[in-house]
DNA sequence: AGCACGCCGACT
DNA sequence: GTCGGCGTGCTC
């Protein structure tokens, strides 16, 4: 078989999840495959005696290694599905988060379909970007941010460069219409593609739909549109025919052509976060992309991450906040209510209304619709004090208490010890009570404290997208929340105290931007009360429309914690002699915590991050080729350490 | 991961 | 004398 006369050498990575085989492995191109076995195809390859799958990361003239090297067995399709932009990209979320290139590679290019590859025409459809419709700026809710009118100024004119900026949502207006304005503005400029990455599907079409005039021009990539669905609108990216791509957390990795911007709304959702190896997140890829790339980034959402608001502490993004002004004129009215504070109406009462929240949902219902925000239906099995409220915690370890599966006992859900004979840390109580119960329950309780009112319900499972201008109560589950044409005149939040009071570092962060989700879909001027004591933090936060100023005070609380942003921590998961023996290899200066049931922390500060990283990576290579010792699972700056 | 090569115990 | 135990090492 003839070699390729020019560049004979193929760097091949093999698709393996070994992390010591994740390097590059010469072969020989053969002259027949030398026009097809370009940078970013797909190859199959001899190795080890198999024949496996590879990617050809670059063509050069001589081989690192010496004597015969093995041909390419297939240039399985001529089509590259990266970019040397994301390649880089791929290659660098594999470093940060200490895994494997072919475990990032696989989440981001999806299968290859021949028969999408055939079809889709090779040249993009025409498409006259003059036509793009651009609403008046008054209308689209950037005039309502400090610097919000420029910033989309800049993207019309593109200039937006390296920019990288991070917003909050003002009062009463909608997500997708102002990330459709800026997309809209990238989009009527001759070239530059905008990459949006959203949390969910349903997320997808909101955006889509408010964007229907660019559909010639975009792509939707979401998981759950079937292979050849999904290879096609990724290789439409991939040609260049859509500037305009919508997707969910993977779509972050999409091989957009000459990348302007990447948008990433409501970062703080864990959908952002991928469930499998080498757990990335999307917001912190989106970054490394932007400096990859020097693209422009904007991330937004109703409320401010930890994360989003280190950038703008430390001057890598600017903050795109909404007016004082604008607070005050359109912002809703929130007023906080002592959950104790039952309702006098009986069926009101049964329903756990706090009174006031039941007088305000009545006067709003004669204008409109009013949303009543409930609990996870997840989180039905926490428990509190019957008397107080306060949230039972067990008398051993202060874990939650809960009550697992039918008539069991409460249980600690971290000691897994019964509580037996239980008593109230706060007020001596001795009962416990059910903290919050499922929405469909709800509904009923709350359709009976409000007699000839309709209810609709949203949850998870079964969500609503929108309703209608006209009186009726809406109960929705947190991120189910349906949209109410002209906003709803009333919200009112229950269940705040037993979100707030859920386990985990970012409990309150959390909350927070679901109140904010919520009380974003107001109307201007609406009346908005949540169910917890006024004195929170994160209650004061949604009073004064300020979600920087929350996102501040956690950031300082996880600085003083040494907790990740402003630091490195790596959670280690595997046999205590197998995680103290990576210590060892470590030779970093870092804090160790445990380990404690197989698992063990380490943190390092900002300056070793990218080098724990490193050496994390390499040191699962050295140990997974030696077989030395038990597994150990990384985490790179786990969603919770 | 697989699959080689490699040097020590009980068997046709 | 050999068959095979799985330790160490490599895969272009």
């Amino acid at each position: 078989m003839a070699t390729a006369g020019h560049l004979p050498v193929a760097k091949i990575r093999i698709d393996s999840v070994l992390p010591h085989l994740d390097r590059d492995f010469d072969y020989s191109v053969p002259e027949s495959m030398a026009a097809a076995a370009q940078p970013g195809v797909r190859v199959r390859v001899r190795f080890a005696g198999r024949l496996v799958g590879g990617l050809l990361m670059e063509r050069t003239s001589t081989a690192d290694i010496d004597g015969a090297l093995r041909p390419i067995d297939r240039v399985v399709s001529a089509e590259p599905v990266v970019t040397d932009e994301t390649l880089a990209l791929i290659e660098g979320v594999a470093e940060r988060y200490a895994g494997t290139f072919s475990d990032v590679l696989r989440l981001a290019v999806p299968a290859r379909h021949a028969r999408a590859e055939q079809s889709l025409a090779t040249d993009a459809p025409p498409f006259d970007v003059s036509s793009i419709a651009v609403s008046d700026d008054e209308s689209l809710g950037w005039g309502d941010i400090d610097g919000g009118l420029a910033f989309l100024e800049r993207a019309r004119a593109g200039e937006l460069n390296s920019s990288r900026a991070v917003w909050a949502m003002p009062p009463a207006r909608s997500w997708e219409v102002m990330v459709g304005a800026v997309v809209r503005a990238v989009a009527a400029r001759p070239s530059g593609s905008v990459l949006i990455v959203v949390p969910d599907a349903a997320d997808t079409e909101r955006l889509s739909s408010a964007l229907d005039d660019l559909r010639p021009i975009t792509a939707v990539l979401r998981a759950d549109h079937g292979p050849e669905r999904r290879y096609r609108e990724f290789l439409r990216v991939r040609r260049g025919h859509a500037r305009v791509i919508i997707g969910t957390r993977t779509a972050v990795f999409a091989p957009a052509v000459d990348l302007a911007l990447t948008i990433v709304w409501n970062d703080g959702e864990d959908t952002l976060w991928e469930p499998h190896a080498p757990y990335w997140n999307a917001r912190d890829v989106a970054a490394l992309r932007s400096h990859i790339s020097d693209s422009a980034l904007l991330v937004g959402s109703s409320a401010r991450t930890v994360e989003s608001q280190a950038w703008i502490d430390r001057g890598w993004a600017r903050a795109l906040n909404p007016s004082r002004l604008v607070i005050r004129d359109r912002g809703p009215v929130v007023r906080a209510v002592e959950p104790t504070d039952v309702a006098r109406d009986e069926a009101a009462a049964s329903a756990r209304i706090p009174h006031i929240a039941w007088l305000v949902a009545k006067e709003g219902l004669r204008t409109g619709p009013v949303l009543v925000h409930v609990g996870r239906r997840g989180y039905l099995g926490a428990l509190a004090c019957q008397r107080c409220r306060e949230r039972a915690l067990c008398s051993h370890c202060s874990g939650p208490l809960s009550i697992s599966g039918r008539g069991g006992l409460p249980t600690c859900s971290w000691c897994a010890r019964a509580a037996g004979s239980w008593a109230c840390l706060q007020c001596g109580g001795s009962e416990l009570r059910s903290l919050a119960i499922g929405a469909e329950r709800t509904a009923e309780e709350i359709g009976r404290a409000f007699p000839g009112t309709s209810v609709v319900w949203s949850t998870g499972e079964q969500p609503r997208r929108e309703v209608g201008a006209e009186p009726a109560l809406v109960v929705a589950t947190p991120g189910a929340e349906p949209v109410a044409a002209g906003g709803y005149s009333a919200v009112v939040i229950l269940d705040a105290t037993a979100a707030l009071a859920r386990p985990g570092m970012r409990a309150e962060e959390d909350a927070v931007a679901r109140w904010f989700g919520a009380a974003c879909l107001a109307a201007p001027k609406a009346q908005v009360v949540v169910a917890a004591p006024n004195a929170l933090a994160a209650v004061q936060s949604l009073i004064r429309w300020d979600a920087a100023w929350f996102a501040e005070r956690e950031l300082a609380d996880r600085t003083s914690a040494s907790l990740p942003p402003q630091s490195r921590i790596a959670d280690l998961r595997g046999t205590a002699a197998a995680t103290a023996d990576v210590l060892r290899m470590l030779a970093l200066p870092h804090r160790a915590l445990g380990p404690v049931d197989d698992r063990t922390i380490v943190i390092v500060d900002r300056a070793n991050a990218a080098q724990l990283s490193r050496r994390l990576r390499a040191i699962s290579a050295t140990r997974a080729a030696g077989r030395s010792g038990d597994p150990v699972t990384v985490r790179v700056d786990p969603r919770e350490p």
